[in-house]
RNA sequence: CGGGGCGUGGCGCAGCCUGGAAGCGCGCCUGCUUUGGGAGCAGGAAGUCGGAGGUUCAAAUCCUCUCGCCCCGACCA
């Protein structure tokens, strides 16, 4: 950012001594706050809890919401996208035509619904596209029209059985959404790019530490879809990614390359061994001297009303999302004790592809196949057999991907990588809707040939509040925030000590006058109090500078400097001063 | 929605088991002294003990119901 775009940011507030703010700082870690994020927005003042997952923006982190706000702004704008805003108010049959109002629908599930003194139903939308689909469909009928593309930021309800972790999943938030219609799959392609593009910048500016990752499309879906994922250790989305080269995708969605091992050159005879007790495949290689990856896990599931089993090699996990998506089930979940003994025969644990019952339909992951001589349960309890081939000992199962990509295995777009994985949560997403919406809300155009064509439309939001928090929660220490330069509430924290002696308070008036008339972000704290009390605070809210004037200052004619994430701070001449603060907002 | 926990001045908590004058620390107000990492002394204000019902001579404490908030899980931006 250049000095005249950071004044421009200047009219995000006005300045503020710090006499005249609302927010009273806490010294102690509110009971109800677990992650350090929360903790410190709390103890700082920036939210108030009103009700479960719902939170009153205090001055200071306003501030911070409308920086991030604009800055999407300006990326959407130069990416040709308008803004707008829609209600957040809307009729129940927009959402019936949509189909999105039933509760197993999985956003319906989490409307709030409302009743109007006429009767009528409405909700508090948790998303748009319904509206702007409605908007689009009146406003453009011919190709003439297109492309569109329009953004809002917007307030968004959901109401969620458990919101937690304060801003991180309210029940209301604050999101940009934006949409692109099209008039074919290759525009919506360019579109799409387009944002994945802006989406990039706008993580950049705002300083964020995030991958953006290969998403799980549901069930529904053969469409495109992105998330970005600011890296956090806390509870929430798991994520694997590449050493070596760009490759990352959601974990629901990894793929990962096994490495694989030479196989014995002739296939041996089948046998059963007893094994008693022997639950897992660690002891269960060691107890029949394979290595681990000659084991294999079969794992039965309940998929609907029918029972599946699907076998990953040993050293492997399944992978219930690519599961559910390769069945087209609604409901996927491990089948019961009782269920597995009765298809089985056995215990839990000696479940394998030989000699289950006919119900049972059987996958495996293709790493499973190509193995010469593998152990697999022997649905009978306490026994293994080993030297089972596919195909030879039992029919060959449809093969698909069904593992779980995890740390350490290889990367399945490069040679040289191999995975890592990172735990992080989702700030922002970017789906091809394709015709899903334009369909069922009958929004087309005309074409050339004065055909009716559905439009092409795409999805991109940004979960501002949830951003924020994410920010914190990587920009952060013992003694509070770090606020990363663009987003900060304020630039500079002007702190006045001994203010009592009238010399120091002129001198820090002054300058607090002149760092406004450069068009400088200045919080000024002109309290009259202690050092500590002051210094606490400043440390708490997490502005980059502090600048200090006190008796020692006015007396030297200099002034102290300190970078919040620095622990020295410096006695410098006001030019100086004033050259690094200038430097430092460029 | 299943399981668990907690509601006592603004904040953090003790008291509850075993019923018998509502306490502590921080904050807040007044005054004096202090003044570079949350000061000292003196004085002071502030609580229907989440709410309703019940048991009892007597309920923060025991019982029933209810509301709210938090955590784990399921779900999710």
């Amino acid at each position: 950012m250049n000095w005249a775009q950071s004044s421009r940011l200047a009219d995000i507030g006005g300045p503020m001594r710090q006499s005249n703010h609302l927010g009273k700082t806490l010294r102690e870690d509110p009971r109800e706050a677990q992650t350090a994020a929360h903790k410190l927005m709390l103890r700082a003042g920036y939210i108030k809890q009103i009700a479960a997952g719902v939170y009153a923006y205090m001055p200071l982190l306003l501030r911070a919401l409308n920086k991030i706000s604009q800055i999407i702004r300006k990326e959407m704008n130069a990416s040709g996208y308008e803004e707008l805003l829609m209600p957040v108010l809307q009729p129940k049959n927009l959402w019936l035509d949509s189909g999105r109002w039933d509760d197993d629908n999985e956003i319906g599930s989490s409307i709030f619904v409302i009743r109007d003194r006429r009767g009528s139903t409405l909700c508090l939308a948790p998303a748009h596209e319904e509206v702007i689909t409605d908007i689009i469909r009146k406003e453009v009928s011919s190709y003439k029209h297109l492309p569109k593309k329009l953004y809002q930021i917007q307030t968004k309800f959901r109401d969620e059985t458990r919101p937690r972790l304060g801003l991180m999943q309210a029940r209301e938030y604050m999101m940009k959404d934006a949409f692109s219609f099209d008039d074919d799959e290759a525009s919506l392609d360019g579109s799409y790019q387009a944002m994945h593009d802006a989406y990039h910048n706008i993580c950049r500016r705002i300083g964020l530490e995030y991958r953006c990752v290969e998403a799980h499309t549901g069930t529904s879906g053969n469409n495109r879809r992105h998330e970005f994922v600011a890296i956090a250790d806390i509870e929430e989305d798991t994520i694997v990614y590449c050493d070596n080269c760009e490759y990352a995708a959601n974990q629901e969605m990894g793929e990962a390359r096994l490495e694989v091992f030479p196989q014995d050159s002739e296939e041996k005879t089948m046998e059963a061994i007893y094994g008693p007790g022997l639950i897992g495949v660690e002891p269960l290689a060691e107890f029949l001297n394979l290595p681990v990856w000659k084991t294999t896990k079969t794992l039965l599931f309940q998929a609907d009303d029918k029972v599946v089993a699907v076998m990953v090699r040993g050293d492997c996990d399944v992978n219930e999302f690519k599961v559910k998506d390769f069945l087209e089930c609604n409901e996927l979940t491990l089948a019961s004790p009782k269920v597995i003994k009765e298809l089985t025969g056995a215990e839990v644990g000696y479940a394998g592809p030989i000699g289950l019952s006919r119900e049972v339909t059987v996958i495996a992951d293709h790493y499973t196949r190509d193995r010469v001589n593998f152990e697999c349960g022997a649905n009978r309890t306490d026994y293994h057999y080993i030297n089972v081939n596919c195909g030879r000992d039992f029919p060959l199962p449809n093969f698909g991907d069904f593992k779980l990509a995890k740390e350490d295995h290889l990367c399945p777009r490069c040679d040289q990588g191999k995975l890592k994985e990172a735990r992080g949560i989702k700030v922002g997403h970017i789906a091809k809707l394709g015709t899903k919406y334009s369909e069922k809300l009958n929004c087309g155009y005309l074409d050339r040939a004065g055909k009716s064509q559905p439009l092409y439309m795409g999805g991109y939001s940004i979960d501002i509040n949830r951003l924020t928090a994410a920010v914190v929660e990587q920009n952060h220490d013992e003694s509070g925030i770090t606020w990363p330069t663009h987003i900060a509430p304020f630039q500079i924290h002007l702190i006045g000590l001994n203010l009592e002696t009238e010399e120091v308070r002129a001198e820090a008036e002054n300058l607090y006058q002149r760092l406004l008339d450069e068009e400088i972000e200045v919080l000024f704290d002109d309290r009259d109090l202690r050092a500590g009390e002051k210094f606490g605070d400043a440390d708490l809210f997490g502005i980059p500078i502090r600048l200090t004037v006190s008796k020692r200052t006015c007396k030297e004619q200099k002034l102290e400097l300190k970078f919040r994430n620095k622990n020295q701070s410096n006695f410098i001449t006001y030019g100086a001063a004033l050259k690094i603060i200038k430097d430092f907002c460029v």
